[in-house]
DNA sequence: TAAACTTCTTAATTTAGATCAATGCATCTC
DNA sequence: GAGATGCATTGATCTAAATTAAGAAGTTTA
């Protein structure tokens, strides 16, 4: 797993919430929105087409933080849904922390190395999107997620990778 | 264009450089990175992949800021390659300028909405580059950037959508 | 203005990966 | 413990887009 972010603002009286396998934590069209700090299970965030086909955006296991960034920041309603993929325990938080008044000079530093290693991860993403074939795709992801092939199923991380459940299940037998 | 970010922090004496068509800005496995405002002009981060192919980026016409900031996070050589598409006026910024100790409160702030919009463009790539058709591509790029095709040559524009000129040629004149 | 590059277009061929379909296993659950 | 549901595997097609190739315009330069 690459470098872990952090909480990006304390509550002063964080109040951690419990949520069962399945539960849908956010929803397409929703407008107020919220992001998660994951403190135990898997969380994730996906898309669903016009063809009604889903689209894996990101993965959160514990330590990491979950929303919509854009939706957020471009003033519109959110084009993620966002569902738990383990029981997980969370913290909810206002996603406008990141940027607000009563935010201290650490506090916004912090939120800046988290958003510039998220813009990171993303520019790896896109360059691999457009120039890698699927077993190369595999590969990079084994090599950035080593601990959570075994945590989710396999036609989601095919979904990640923009690739079919069945090519990624042929790559796998070749490899051995 | 989206709405056009701004320059994250004034240098007191800020040094407008000019450049001819072709400089190339930066190359790939330099490790002391600078990002670049760009003043007028047109410039554009590319990686060249194992079989030689070029990918581009990202472009940066007015008002925009380029730079590799997956590098400056994760502190590796840069991938990036960056070069003037036009005669192009910019400002050199040191990259560490985003999160640095003597930025005050207002700039600090500045950097993260600057940082936040990124994302989001990032989001937004994604999730075409794993949903979209070649004509479903073409046409949000036209909806995203209705200024740039003009300024582009078509094969550039091509490599951005993770498609090949050919396709993109068929694709225009279809649509006639 | 001739030569040399660039860029775009068009068409034929190939291919990686998608789609479709059938089967085998686990796990739930009633 | 019988049926249902969810997921992985395998193989047979299909297809969108890549590759290859060649020529037409347009631009630079010398």
């Amino acid at each position: 797993m690459s470098p872990s972010p952090f909480l990006p603002l304390q509550d002063s009286n964080p109040q951690i919430k419990f949520f069962k396998k399945g539960t849908i934590l956010q929803n397409k069209g929703e407008v107020h929105l919220k992001a998660f700090y994951i403190k135990k299970g898997l969380v994730r965030s996906y898309t669903i087409d016009s063809k009604g086909k889903q689209h894996v955006f990101m993965f959160a296991p514990e330590e990491w933080i979950i929303g919509d960034i854009e939706a957020y920041q471009y003033e519109h309603p959110t084009e993620l849904f966002i569902d738990c993929l383990e029981d997980t325990e969370l913290i909810k938080l206002k996603i406008d922390h990141l940027d607000q008044d009563q935010l201290n000079h650490e506090q916004l530093k912090k939120n800046l190395r988290l958003l510039g290693r998220r813009v990171g991860l993303l520019q790896r993403r896109v360059l691999m999107l457009m120039s890698a074939t699927a077993s190369e795709r595999y590969a990079l992801f084994l090599k950035d997620y080593p601990l959570l092939p075994n945590r989710i199923p396999q036609y989601m991380i095919a979904s990640y990778l923009g690739i079919t459940p069945e090519v990624l299940s042929k790559i796998r037998s070749q490899k051995t």
